[in-house]
DNA sequence: GGCGCTCACGCAATCGATTGCAAACTTTTC
DNA sequence: GAAAAGTTTGCAATCGATTGCGTGAGCGCC
């Protein structure tokens, strides 16, 4: 196809050329600067979207000095074991994607579990992308603020720390983990046991919920029926079996996720136990598969996908100088059979 | 602090400035350019370690022409109700990150369900990226076709399709079905479901590979074991529910996926039927949580997330001008209880 | 000492946009 | 009709790197 269409217009050059007119009122008329008289902008515009120019994102930005692109940092400790696969983490991703698309902005994803975030100062993580979501703060909440004091624009999913110079949005683990304790509670189960790690502030919060649950029964909580199972699913597994098998007395168990919960079910259903009748069980977070389960668990509901938005709405109004506040995302109770509700 | 602390070093400029060099001897020195001198090389490059000096990549990949980033466009075919918290996804996600990281690239991450790749065109996503990678070709292979036409550096998770332009990496979907099913026959089992929908080319070759199984044991296919069961939890219940009320005579199942068969699980158990002793249920996968369930769920396992890595080397292989070759990922069978081996 | 060769480095253009300021053009005002 | 005021456009620098080409220094050789 020879002379008749239209050479490519890839550059404001280009597109200037066509029109007679110089690139810097090219660029002025594309971006509606009122410097422009309305003749000129429209015969731009039009002559744009008629040879589908679209300008080259990469040359703005960095004229302009930024990028356009928000990264996501994973922080998954690996001794924690808790990993990406954890459906909760791609529905949070999913929110985040979502909502950055909607702001023409594009997701960074870092992956690699970071070490140390200080780590992330000189690479080009940093470097480039206008603002950081950090997932989780795992024991880095000391780096976290060392980041946040050179300014850089960040949010944190997590638990807002005594003395945090960084913006957190978090869910309500207290009430979370409260709300789960004191439903048990309500169905008559008195030996309630929590399981899962609590070193980090978040499942340390839904602890303190579940401890303030049995505190209003006048419980005295029993260092037995409190057990350190780590995400790690076979190792979980393990932890629960060496339990069953110590004797300890139960009838229900409060879970600090509900990958533990399903690998909790699992594991009592084999010892023959049966859930909810001898033992009720309840998890945390609401994953899609929760609700498909046998018997279907009982959780604490986080809006996950919410939260996801939340996030980019803050690192987006930081990079807009406004004054962002933390945010808790309430958590509500989805009864389903495992925790032997009528 | 005044004096002493040396100056922000941000720009090659300040680089050779420092050392008393050009800018364009700086920047040689530092990529290792033959046409310095050993002594300027090194002193360059100890003078950039010490001042904490890196690269800015934008505006290097900017003059480049390049954007040292691969896109990952998750095709997710809406009315499928297969959504983005797979499990399966994640681990997939995982894996490309983890291979892209490795080779100094960045993920751009493009989330919302594309209604037709051909849109992506204009799109940053195909601008800002030297390669695109699909997963999941869902019903555009046209699309696709005509994009890779364009010479787009790209790859699609999915099945080689007759007459396909691009490159595609995929499990071995016929091994794998084939596989599931002779394992249901090797116990005994003749009136096996298939439970999935077959539009999407990877889907119907799982199915013809457990046709094949059958065949080999000279049974005819029976219609009414072939339900179309939808991504979707809820819906899927619904169907399986369906199915059983319709009276259907089966003794066990194929899965088309995990998900799927977890769903399966406990909806048959709902309704009263023992798995394994009354119907037997193999999956699709491996998630993490199949190993969970109870019973514990035999399915079987694709590497995802060496899928990742041969994803990212196949891309990566085409920008680097190199003819890229399919490739097709084995699948193995994992057996567990669900399938009632012993 | 002069010629030519090699080696190491600097000059300046370039990638594609934005923007302060000057210049040109148009309209108003007396 | 000319000066002042207002409107519209262009010139050229700039962001931070890479790279083709030109040039000067150093060296060997006769």
């Amino acid at each position: 196809m020879p002379a008749k269409t239209p050479r490519q217009v890839t550059s404001l050059q280009d597109l200037a050329d066509l029109a007679g007119v110089s690139r810097a009122t090219a660029s002025r008329a594309l971006n509606n600067n009122p410097m422009i008289s309305a003749k000129t902008r429209q015969k731009l515009q039009s002559l744009a979207e008629k040879h589908g120019y679209s300008i080259n994102r990469r040359a703005r930005d960095f004229r302009l000095q930024r990028s356009s692109v928000i990264s996501v940092v994973f922080m998954l400790d690996i001794k924690s074991g808790q990993h990406m696969s954890d459906p909760f983490f791609l529905d949070m991703l999913g929110g985040i994607a979502d909502a950055l698309a909607d702001h023409d902005y594009d997701l960074l994803l870092a992956h690699a579990p970071i070490v140390n975030v200080l780590d992330l100062s000189g690479s080009h993580i940093m470097q480039q992308s206008d603002g950081i979501i950090f997932i989780g703060q795992e024991e880095q909440h000391e780096q976290l603020n060392e980041l946040a004091e050179r300014e850089q624009h960040m949010v944190v999913w997590g638990y807002p720390v005594a003395d945090k110079k960084y913006v957190v949005v978090g869910g309500d683990n207290r009430g979370g983990g409260y709300k789960a304790a004191k439903h048990l509670l309500e169905l008559g189960r008195r030996r309630i046991a929590f399981f899962g790690n609590t070193t980090y502030p978040e499942n340390a919060a839904r602890h303190e919920g579940y401890l303030q649950a049995l505190g209003e029964y006048g419980i005295e909580p029993d260092p037995a029926l409190k057990i350190d199972v780590p995400f790690e699913m076979h190792r979980a597994r393990e932890v629960i079996i060496d339990m069953l098998d110590s004797g300890v007395d139960l009838d229900s168990v409060v879970c600090i996720s509900d990958v533990i919960a399903l690998a909790t079910l699992s594991t009592l259903q084999e010892h023959g136990l049966r859930v909810p009748q001898d033992i009720a069980v309840v998890g945390y977070d609401d994953i899609s598969l929760a609700a498909y389960s046998s018997p279907q668990l009982t959780t604490i509901r986080q809006n996950i996908r919410h939260a996801g938005r939340i996030l980019v709405d803050s690192v987006l109004g930081q990079i807009q100088g406004e004054d962002v506040p933390d945010t808790m995302l309430t958590s509500e109770l989805v009864v389903r059979k495992s925790s032997g509700a009528s």
